[in-house]
DNA sequence: CTGATTAACCTGACACCGTCAAGATATATT
DNA sequence: AATATATCTTGACGGTGTCAGGTTAATCAG
């Protein structure tokens, strides 16, 4: 945690945003730790005083990227028209698969798709805290009792759905409807029922 | 599809299978095209002949990934005790995690996690036939009508609670428990529901 | 204020990667 | 038997992550 800067500036924070800047440009496979230091204007070498490894530059990154996921699901809630404890969820499921289209290089990097980024203690951290949120979010529903059996099934049909469409794997005649909606509707089923 | 060996014989099953055994002996990251015609015994650049880019030979292999996901996911619900089409189902659920988990490297494969593999004509074969496998299996118990939506938000909830397992992105307090049960139920409750 | 210490950064090198071009070799064709 | 073609090898290019050692600038002791 560099407090103050020394020659360049908060290069630490520098290299987050760029390397979230790169993320948004290029597919991810593309982001070098050298294109990364290069957009910051610094040699291909400097990261190493600030992330003893490529993955804990990535998972700083994918911290972040869960910060704004949780601010993000947060909003959507809120703005719901109905102010109830289903109609808040769904409007995160939503919010949820917006998320992960409109960041998709981000999501890949937080879910860990490939073993890309380091479980760096922020990481855990706000990682955590996407789940205490949804967790919150479904216990108005469900109970205590059921909430984390419940929120883990809602967490994975959400990121299940959400990967199989980055990676185009569901099958043509899924993809030409809208499948969040009955992705949402069965859901949301699924915690009604005994 | 080359029919007959050239210089070493069907090079091209061979860099296939070496491609496996790679996969199961290292990070997929680390497996590379050289690390593959290394282990085939021929020289660097001899896939290019075979593969026109990385991804068609990763894409080669997620296919028979697939297929041998099919199989056994077929052999197990064949092997459940009570032959119900719920039961069925209930043991192919297990069988894809345990899938995911024994064959951690293939599985991220097959379904893309990163941009790694190619969409070869083959491998878009092999996940169409899971597809299919899934989607038979659910039309006994919800219908034909509902059986699209059904299937596809099980393999969501399958492939996500799968995809985070192998991220190892679950709370804690989860991973402890034996939640593909759990997952299963709900899952399974939540095709019964309206 | 001056000199020493230390953190931040740069340069250069290493091994590895995917890809391409050109040459060598064995099979197939005529 | 001679030509043609597909297979494989060799060598090179630019790219990557990582390490070692040198250079600059900020901090701190006197």
């Amino acid at each position: 945690m560099p407090s103050k800067p020394y020659h360049h500036g908060d290069l630490y924070q520098q290299l987050v945003n760029a390397g979230e800047q790169a993320l948004a440009e290029m597919p991810v496979e593309k982001v070098s730790l050298r294109e990364i230091a290069r957009r910051a204007g610094v040699s291909h070498a400097a990261p190493k005083h600030h992330f003893p490894t490529t993955g804990h530059l990535l998972g700083e990154i994918a911290a972040k990227g869960y910060q704004t996921f949780v601010k993000l699901l947060g909003e959507a809630a809120d703005a719901a028209q109905e102010q109830t404890p289903r109609a808040r969820l769904h409007a995160m499921g939503r919010a949820y698969q917006r998320f992960a289209e409109s960041h998709a290089a981000a999501y890949q990097l937080m879910f860990g798709s490939a073993g890309h980024c380091a479980m760096t203690p922020n990481l855990v951290a706000a990682s955590f805290a996407a789940w205490n949120q949804l967790y919150n979010s479904v216990v108005p529903i469900v109970g205590q009792a059921r909430a984390n059996a419940a929120a883990l099934h809602i967490w994975s049909a959400c990121h299940g759905l959400a990967m199989l469409k980055l990676a185009k794997r569901l099958p043509p005649f899924v993809a030409t409807h809208n499948v969040e909606e009955q992705e949402l509707q069965i859901m949301l089923a699924g915690l009604e029922a005994e």
